[in-house]
DNA sequence: ATGGTGGTTCTACCA
Protein backbone atom coordinates (compact mmCIF):
# COMPACT_ATOMS: atom_id res chain seq x y z
CA UNK A 1 0.00 0.00 0.00
CA UNK A 2 1.17 3.07 -0.88
CA UNK A 3 0.57 5.67 1.89
CA UNK A 4 1.23 9.83 1.08
CA UNK A 5 0.86 12.91 3.64
CA UNK A 6 0.43 16.44 1.86
CA UNK A 7 0.40 19.56 4.12
CA UNK A 8 -1.94 21.48 1.11
CA UNK A 9 -2.41 24.62 2.78
CA UNK A 10 -6.02 24.96 1.49
CA UNK A 11 -7.68 21.84 0.06
CA UNK A 12 -9.46 24.25 -2.17
CA UNK A 13 -6.52 26.37 -3.60
CA UNK A 14 -4.41 23.56 -4.08
CA UNK A 15 -7.08 21.34 -5.44
CA UNK A 16 -5.93 21.44 -9.33
CA UNK A 17 -2.03 20.53 -8.06
CA UNK A 18 -3.66 17.67 -5.41
CA UNK A 19 -5.18 16.16 -8.26
CA UNK A 20 -2.44 16.25 -10.86
CA UNK A 21 -0.74 14.97 -8.43
CA UNK A 22 -3.38 12.07 -7.78
CA UNK A 23 -3.62 11.50 -11.18
CA UNK A 24 0.70 10.96 -11.62
CA UNK A 25 1.09 8.72 -8.48
CA UNK A 26 -1.60 7.15 -7.72
CA UNK A 27 -1.24 6.47 -3.78
CA UNK A 28 -3.94 4.34 -2.13
CA UNK A 29 -3.49 6.91 0.81
CA UNK A 30 -3.22 10.51 0.57
CA UNK A 31 -3.28 12.25 4.29
CA UNK A 32 -4.29 16.03 3.73
CA UNK A 33 -3.15 18.74 6.30
CA UNK A 34 -4.31 22.13 6.62
CA UNK A 35 -7.91 21.83 4.31
CA UNK A 36 -8.83 25.68 5.36
CA UNK A 37 -12.18 24.85 5.34
CA UNK A 38 -15.85 23.17 6.82
CA UNK A 39 -16.98 20.04 5.69
CA UNK A 40 -19.38 21.25 3.50
CA UNK A 41 -17.11 23.10 1.35
CA UNK A 42 -14.49 19.81 1.01
CA UNK A 43 -14.44 19.29 -2.44
CA UNK A 44 -15.35 15.39 -2.08
CA UNK A 45 -17.12 15.23 -5.52
CA UNK A 46 -13.68 16.21 -7.14
CA UNK A 47 -11.52 13.51 -5.17
CA UNK A 48 -14.50 10.55 -5.92
CA UNK A 49 -14.48 11.76 -9.80
CA UNK A 50 -10.83 10.78 -9.59
CA UNK A 51 -10.97 7.43 -7.29
CA UNK A 52 -11.18 8.44 -4.02
CA UNK A 53 -13.41 8.23 -1.12
CA UNK A 54 -12.86 10.97 1.96
CA UNK A 55 -12.87 10.86 5.69
CA UNK A 56 -12.52 14.54 6.55
CA UNK A 57 -12.82 16.76 10.19
CA UNK A 58 -12.67 20.51 9.03
CA UNK A 59 -13.41 23.64 10.17
CA UNK A 60 -13.97 27.31 9.19
CA UNK A 61 -10.44 29.16 8.14
CA UNK A 62 -7.92 27.11 9.67
CA UNK A 63 -6.62 23.65 10.30
CA UNK A 64 -8.81 20.84 8.87
CA UNK A 65 -7.47 17.11 8.05
CA UNK A 66 -8.83 14.44 5.93
CA UNK A 67 -7.55 10.81 4.46
CA UNK A 68 -8.29 10.23 0.45
CA UNK A 69 -8.72 6.48 -0.27
CA UNK A 70 -8.88 4.20 -3.63
CA UNK A 71 -9.76 1.74 -0.19
CA UNK A 72 -12.49 1.42 1.59
CA UNK A 73 -12.62 3.65 4.55
CA UNK A 74 -13.51 2.19 7.99
CA UNK A 75 -14.39 2.88 11.52
CA UNK A 76 -13.31 6.79 11.24
CA UNK A 77 -12.68 8.35 14.30
CA UNK A 78 -12.21 12.66 14.17
CA UNK A 79 -10.94 14.69 16.81
CA UNK A 80 -7.55 13.67 19.43
CA UNK A 81 -8.79 12.23 22.42
CA UNK A 82 -7.67 14.13 25.87
CA UNK A 83 -9.29 17.16 25.89
CA UNK A 84 -13.39 17.77 24.90
CA UNK A 85 -12.51 21.26 24.85
CA UNK A 86 -10.45 21.36 22.09
CA UNK A 87 -12.50 22.47 19.03
CA UNK A 88 -9.52 22.52 16.69
CA UNK A 89 -9.31 20.05 14.32
CA UNK A 90 -5.91 18.38 13.72
CA UNK A 91 -6.52 15.05 13.91
CA UNK A 92 -8.90 11.90 12.03
CA UNK A 93 -7.68 8.27 12.15
CA UNK A 94 -9.45 5.23 9.86
CA UNK A 95 -8.74 1.91 9.36
CA UNK A 96 -7.85 1.12 5.35
CA UNK A 97 -7.24 -2.82 4.54
CA UNK A 98 -6.09 -3.64 8.11
CA UNK A 99 -3.87 -0.57 8.56
CA UNK A 100 -4.80 2.01 11.01
CA UNK A 101 -4.07 5.58 9.64
CA UNK A 102 -3.99 8.97 10.90
CA UNK A 103 -3.33 12.19 9.55
CA UNK A 104 -2.39 14.70 12.23
CA UNK A 105 -1.47 18.34 12.06
CA UNK A 106 0.49 18.90 15.15
CA UNK A 107 -0.22 22.44 15.92
CA UNK A 108 2.95 25.20 15.34
CA UNK A 109 3.37 27.11 19.00
CA UNK A 110 4.99 30.34 17.75
CA UNK A 111 5.09 32.92 19.29
CA UNK A 112 6.78 30.42 22.20
CA UNK A 113 5.56 33.82 24.59
CA UNK A 114 2.33 33.09 24.12
CA UNK A 115 -0.32 30.52 25.24
CA UNK A 116 0.24 28.98 21.53
CA UNK A 117 3.33 26.95 22.96
CA UNK A 118 2.14 25.70 26.18
CA UNK A 119 -1.38 24.39 23.41
CA UNK A 120 1.38 22.73 21.61
CA UNK A 121 3.17 20.66 24.11
CA UNK A 122 -0.23 19.61 25.86
CA UNK A 123 -1.41 18.25 22.48
CA UNK A 124 2.03 16.46 22.11
CA UNK A 125 1.27 14.56 25.32
CA UNK A 126 -2.09 13.92 24.40
CA UNK A 127 -1.15 12.27 20.51
CA UNK A 128 1.63 10.32 22.78
CA UNK A 129 -0.79 9.23 25.30
CA UNK A 130 -3.12 8.19 22.18
CA UNK A 131 -0.10 6.62 20.28
CA UNK A 132 0.41 4.24 23.76
CA UNK A 133 -3.23 2.81 22.98
CA UNK A 134 -2.25 2.17 19.28
CA UNK A 135 1.20 0.61 20.55
CA UNK A 136 -0.49 -1.87 22.84
CA UNK A 137 -3.11 -3.28 19.71
CA UNK A 138 0.00 -4.54 17.98
CA UNK A 139 -1.61 -3.90 15.18
CA UNK A 140 0.08 -2.05 11.68
CA UNK A 141 -0.78 1.65 12.46
CA UNK A 142 0.79 4.57 10.57
CA UNK A 143 0.61 8.29 12.33
CA UNK A 144 1.77 10.51 9.03
CA UNK A 145 1.34 14.32 8.88
CA UNK A 146 2.85 18.06 9.85
CA UNK A 147 4.10 17.41 13.61
CA UNK A 148 5.72 20.87 13.30
CA UNK A 149 8.83 19.51 14.63
CA UNK A 150 12.05 19.64 13.43
CA UNK A 151 13.95 16.41 14.72
CA UNK A 152 17.25 17.10 14.37
CA UNK A 153 19.94 20.16 13.38
CA UNK A 154 20.64 18.32 10.04
CA UNK A 155 16.83 19.03 9.12
CA UNK A 156 17.34 22.58 8.71
CA UNK A 157 19.11 24.50 6.50
CA UNK A 158 20.26 26.75 9.74
CA UNK A 159 19.66 25.41 13.11
CA UNK A 160 20.79 28.71 14.19
CA UNK A 161 17.99 30.50 12.98
CA UNK A 162 15.52 27.99 14.39
CA UNK A 163 17.29 27.69 17.25
CA UNK A 164 14.43 29.53 19.67
CA UNK A 165 11.27 28.65 17.03
CA UNK A 166 9.16 26.49 18.34
CA UNK A 167 9.29 23.77 15.63
CA UNK A 168 12.92 23.29 17.01
CA UNK A 169 12.79 24.28 20.80
CA UNK A 170 14.50 21.36 23.39
CA UNK A 171 10.49 20.74 24.47
CA UNK A 172 9.05 20.17 20.96
CA UNK A 173 12.03 17.81 20.14
CA UNK A 174 11.86 15.95 23.12
CA UNK A 175 8.11 15.08 23.02
CA UNK A 176 8.91 13.68 19.12
CA UNK A 177 11.68 11.60 20.53
CA UNK A 178 9.62 10.78 23.17
CA UNK A 179 6.82 9.50 20.82
CA UNK A 180 9.98 7.53 19.04
CA UNK A 181 11.27 5.87 21.91
CA UNK A 182 7.49 4.37 22.49
CA UNK A 183 8.87 2.06 19.96
CA UNK A 184 7.61 4.28 16.76
CA UNK A 185 9.52 4.38 13.69
CA UNK A 186 10.38 7.58 10.86
CA UNK A 187 9.80 5.70 8.29
CA UNK A 188 11.90 8.62 6.24
CA UNK A 189 15.24 7.84 8.34
CA UNK A 190 15.00 4.47 7.09
CA UNK A 191 15.76 4.79 3.98
CA UNK A 192 17.58 7.95 3.86
CA UNK A 193 20.49 9.10 6.37
CA UNK A 194 21.57 12.22 4.15
CA UNK A 195 21.37 15.79 5.46
CA UNK A 196 19.06 18.52 4.63
CA UNK A 197 16.26 16.56 3.27
CA UNK A 198 13.39 19.28 3.70
CA UNK A 199 9.50 19.06 3.57
CA UNK A 200 9.01 22.54 4.28
CA UNK A 201 10.33 25.87 2.25
CA UNK A 202 8.89 29.44 3.39
CA UNK A 203 6.94 31.60 0.88
CA UNK A 204 9.56 34.27 2.11
CA UNK A 205 12.86 35.34 1.33
CA UNK A 206 12.93 32.75 -1.72
CA UNK A 207 13.15 29.92 0.83
CA UNK A 208 12.66 27.64 -2.18
CA UNK A 209 14.94 29.00 -4.41
CA UNK A 210 17.88 28.69 -1.77
CA UNK A 211 16.57 25.36 -0.32
CA UNK A 212 16.37 27.31 2.82
CA UNK A 213 13.97 24.15 3.99
CA UNK A 214 12.45 22.26 7.43
CA UNK A 215 11.90 18.44 8.00
CA UNK A 216 8.71 18.58 9.81
CA UNK A 217 6.31 16.39 7.72
CA UNK A 218 7.03 12.57 8.96
CA UNK A 219 5.46 9.17 8.90
CA UNK A 220 5.72 7.39 12.09
CA UNK A 221 4.86 3.50 12.04
CA UNK A 222 3.96 0.97 15.09
CA UNK A 223 6.31 -1.92 14.53
CA UNK A 224 3.85 -4.21 12.52
CA UNK A 225 4.30 -1.00 9.69
CA UNK A 226 7.79 -0.25 10.29
CA UNK A 227 7.77 -4.45 9.25
CA UNK A 228 6.43 -3.80 6.00
CA UNK A 229 8.04 -1.05 4.91
CA UNK A 230 9.60 -0.86 1.42
CA UNK A 231 10.44 3.03 0.69
CA UNK A 232 9.64 6.24 2.10
CA UNK A 233 10.84 9.51 -0.60
CA UNK A 234 10.00 13.44 -0.16
CA UNK A 235 8.77 14.39 -3.76
CA UNK A 236 10.30 17.78 -3.98
CA UNK A 237 8.78 18.46 -7.36
CA UNK A 238 5.09 19.88 -6.10
CA UNK A 239 6.90 22.46 -3.99
CA UNK A 240 8.22 23.67 -7.46
CA UNK A 241 5.15 24.08 -9.25
CA UNK A 242 2.79 27.11 -9.69
CA UNK A 243 0.22 28.10 -6.74
CA UNK A 244 2.44 25.38 -5.09
CA UNK A 245 1.49 24.71 -1.25
CA UNK A 246 4.55 25.63 1.09
CA UNK A 247 5.11 21.62 2.07
CA UNK A 248 5.53 18.73 -0.30
CA UNK A 249 4.46 15.19 -0.07
CA UNK A 250 6.19 12.29 1.84
CA UNK A 251 5.46 8.81 0.32
CA UNK A 252 5.84 5.44 1.99
CA UNK A 253 5.16 2.37 0.37
CA UNK A 254 3.97 -0.83 2.30
CA UNK A 255 3.55 -4.05 1.87
CA UNK A 256 0.39 -5.33 1.25
C1' DA B 1 19.61 43.08 10.27
C1' DT B 2 15.38 43.34 8.36
C1' DG B 3 11.66 42.02 5.61
C1' DG B 4 10.27 39.09 2.75
C1' DT B 5 4.82 35.60 0.84
C1' DG B 6 0.53 33.44 0.83
C1' DG B 7 -4.31 31.84 2.60
C1' DT B 8 -8.73 33.11 4.75
C1' DT B 9 -11.67 36.70 5.28
C1' DC B 10 -12.68 41.47 5.11
C1' DT B 11 -9.32 43.12 9.19
C1' DA B 12 -6.23 40.99 11.26
C1' DC B 13 -4.55 36.43 12.13
C1' DC B 14 -1.98 32.39 11.06
C1' DA B 15 1.93 29.97 9.18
Amino acid sequence: MKIASWNVNSVRTRLPNVLAWLEKHQPDVLLLQELKCQNDDFPEKEFKAAGYNAAVHGQKTWNGVAILSKLKIDHIKTGLPGDKADEQARYIEATIRGIRIASVYLPNGNPVDSEKYPYKLKWFDRLIAHAKGLLAEEIPAVLAGDFNVIPEARDCHDPAAWAEDALFRLDSRKKLRELLYLGYTDAFRVFNDKDHQFTFWDYQAAAWQRNHGIRIDHILCTPQAADALESCVIDTEPRGLDKASDHTPIVAQLRA
